[in-house]
DNA sequence: TCTTCTTGTGAGAAGTTCTAACTCCTTCGC
DNA sequence: GCGAAGGAGTTAGAACTTCTCACAAGAAGA
């Protein structure tokens, strides 16, 4: 399996080291939060003075870019392998939340605060695209068959063009908003820690939400 | 009700300083987010020279720290307001998504991403804990009769730690909990912008979310 | 072999937080 | 009223950050 790929030695170094400085990215992001992130001190701690990372990723925003680009990747795939292997919609449920367990500061820079300008490049909404898709699929597999024709299904039905090229019946897309929303603020204050001191086990809220999702 | 207060000249004016720095770092929040505030950018901004504002608040830690608490101070107080003129849960549901609207970084600053070390103050967490009781009690209230005995309220009644003081039943603190954490879930990605470009109107389904609780 | 392209370097500009020393002015006690 | 004390503002500066630029050194291709 070696010398198949056209790469030059020069392009394997290249992405060698990007994939370096990501990882040593996330380790400060997991223990700092992705603000205290400093392109500086991954160089330093990379052996290589300042400036040099400016050959790798134009500025702090594109690296930013690069790991929600990764953490995205990583997630679709996830889901998308747990349903290959047969999880319903409650074993895709918490595949995502121990993804996100896995890594709190991840899966907020994804889904939490973001900059009030950005814009995501097309291609990650792509991929949030791909996770939506999946998780709609599992939602039209499990959808309960006493359709009660929800307001929110009749409103979705008028305005699908978020999943214009998906076959799903309204149902399922209120069912997939719901269930998105649902665990989101679960696992958003969960990992927030906003549940800390309280006392209770987050996990059985978070069953609790699921269960009378598919009920 | 001129000169009935004890206040020096002096503290009058250091109050009404400190109440500008915090108007102006609300403006940086709203525009740029809380991780652009600069202490620098408003000093200049007010007409004086950096290092000044230090003599009002210790760092910019303490800036921000009393932020969060003039939010969180603020929202109690709405929260309470409502419920005083007659408000019901989903008065009070309805309450909070405006007071997320008007200013989605500052509700973000309380409820988003947080600075994995940090640990929030005792008050403020005596305000949250009276935003939770104004909660409660309209849950209480308007506790449908027939209790199903979930899970998650026999798990509540087991540990309830966090509202040891208050008399509302099990059940009650359930539909607190599925309240918050649904409501929370629709306004973290409403606010995020998640939900930009897929063309539905969250609305929809920040009422869908709160009609299932309700029923 | 020679040229070109890539990578890393140090210098440095502009920004940030925050400390230290020094004025200046208000306030308080006598 | 007068002098001491304390608060508010200043500039200087250290230690960071992002990011640009000009230059040196190496590897890759002609």
């Amino acid at each position: 399996m070696a010398k198949s790929d056209p790469t030059t030695p020069r392009e394997r170094y290249r992405t060698q080291v990007r994939a370096e400085v990501m990882e040593r990215a996330w380790e400060q992001i997991a223990t700092a939060g992705a603000s205290a992130l400093s392109l500086n001190a991954i160089a330093k701690h990379m052996g290589m003075s300042g400036p040099a990372l400016y050959r790798y990723f134009a500025n702090r925003d594109e690296l930013i870019t690069e790991l929600v680009r990764e953490a995205y990747r990583d997630l679709a795939d996830t889901l998308r392998a747990a349903a290959a292997t047969g999880a319903d919609l409650a074993g895709l449920a918490r595949t995502l939340r121990t993804w996100a367990l896995a890594d709190p500061q991840r899966y907020l820079l994804l889904y939490g605060t973001p900059v009030p300008g950005y814009e995501a490049p097309e291609d990650t909404r792509a991929i949030s695209q791909e996770i939506a898709v999946t998780l709609i699929d599992a939602c039209a597999a499990t959808l309960p068959q006493g359709a009660p024709a929800s307001p929110l299904a009749t409103h979705v039905a008028d305005h699908r063009t978020w999943a214009a090229g998906h076959p799903a019946p309204p149902e399922a897309l209120a069912l997939f908003l719901s269930l998105w929303t649902r665990l989101h603020g679960v696992l958003s204050l969960e990992l927030a820690g906003h549940f800390g001191g309280m006392g209770f086990d987050a996990e059985v809220l978070f069953e609790s939400e699921l269960a009378t999702l598919l009920s």
